[in-house]
DNA sequence: TTATTAATGGAAACCATTTTCATTAAGGAG
DNA sequence: CTCCTTAATGAAAATGGTTTCCATTAATAA
């Protein structure tokens, strides 16, 4: 078997190395599941998905590592303002993009969009300085979010 | 004393009446708060300055008036992650004009602007119109938001 | 005025997330 | 490799904003 056994070191290694976090079975298993997974799940969805593999990594270490991840800049803690958390892996990480968020208010489906993307990267960046300048404010995030009724939500009134 | 007792019409009591909504007491208070506060106010700090002067609403009511106004449209429901949520009178209602937030990940403060706002609404539109006919998804709202770090946080490192 | 039933307050429940604390194990030194 | 320091962990308990329950009150229409 080619590559079998040559560890080949995960993209990640290197972040959590040089900010001294440790490299634990949880957090692989973790990182493991998010590259695999697509969008927006949540700590309960995350730990799901380990448990059946990793049955000793428990709840609170999900929540402490997504939190860990997310301070790090490698997963994005979003809020479709459906009571919990979710997490994606962040733009730059794997092959995501930048994208924003189209929310099913009556369903909870969540839509990745890229469309006019340029446009509103261009409006934020116009913004981002305008804003920064008048209120001297460092403006380091932004969250766009359409909500409204999906296909199917608006369709069966 | 002119106009004394001519008992005018708020005028949200026509909103109140026709979804066959009561008037009460507590949900006037919680209006009149709102009316005179400026934005951004949790549960928690209308309960406290609706108490003093009516001491027998209880919190789990402005729960609820909060609820109803925001499904009526008076009021906004914002969420800015702090663990709680924020109200401010709609777009549209006494002299409240569309604007969106700035937020301090530090010191929580928040700022509404107004800048760009115009080219902001040309984007959305654009946006809206795109994306609801792509996804058949009909948007009903949308939140914009920048976070970072205000002039006194950013400042002090 | 009376009847109907929406609205209410207080206590308890809810539930995602955080904290506590005793135990485990990652990773550097030798 | 072994030993040592201490970051990381799991389970249980705590937290805290919000919701639910239910007996009581009061807004509105007849
Ligand atoms: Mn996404
Ligand atoms: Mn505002
Ligand atoms: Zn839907
Ligand atoms: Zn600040």
């Amino acid at each position: 078997m080619p590559g079998g056994n040559c560890q080949r070191q995960e993209w990640w290694h290197g972040k959590f190395r040089c900010c001294g976090y440790r490299l634990t079975l949880g957090r692989e298993a973790i990182l493991d599941i998010l590259s695999k997974s697509e969008g927006h799940l949540s700590a309960e969805d995350v730990y799901m998905k380990v448990h059946p593999k990793y049955p000793n990594v428990g709840l609170t270490t999900i929540y402490r590592t997504l939190n860990v991840l997310s301070n790090l800049g490698i997963v994005c803690k979003l809020d479709f303002g459906d009571g919990r958390s979710r997490y994606e892996l962040a733009e730059g990480t794997e092959d995501t993009h930048h994208h924003h968020h189209l929310v099913c208010t009556n369903c909870n489906k969540v839509i990745d969009y890229t469309d006019f993307i340029d446009e509103e990267l261009e409006l934020l960046r116009k913004t981002e300085k305008g804003l920064g300048a008048k209120y001297n404010f460092k403006i380091t995030n932004h969250i766009i979010q359409f909500y409204g009724l999906c296909d199917k939500c608006s369709g069966k009134e």
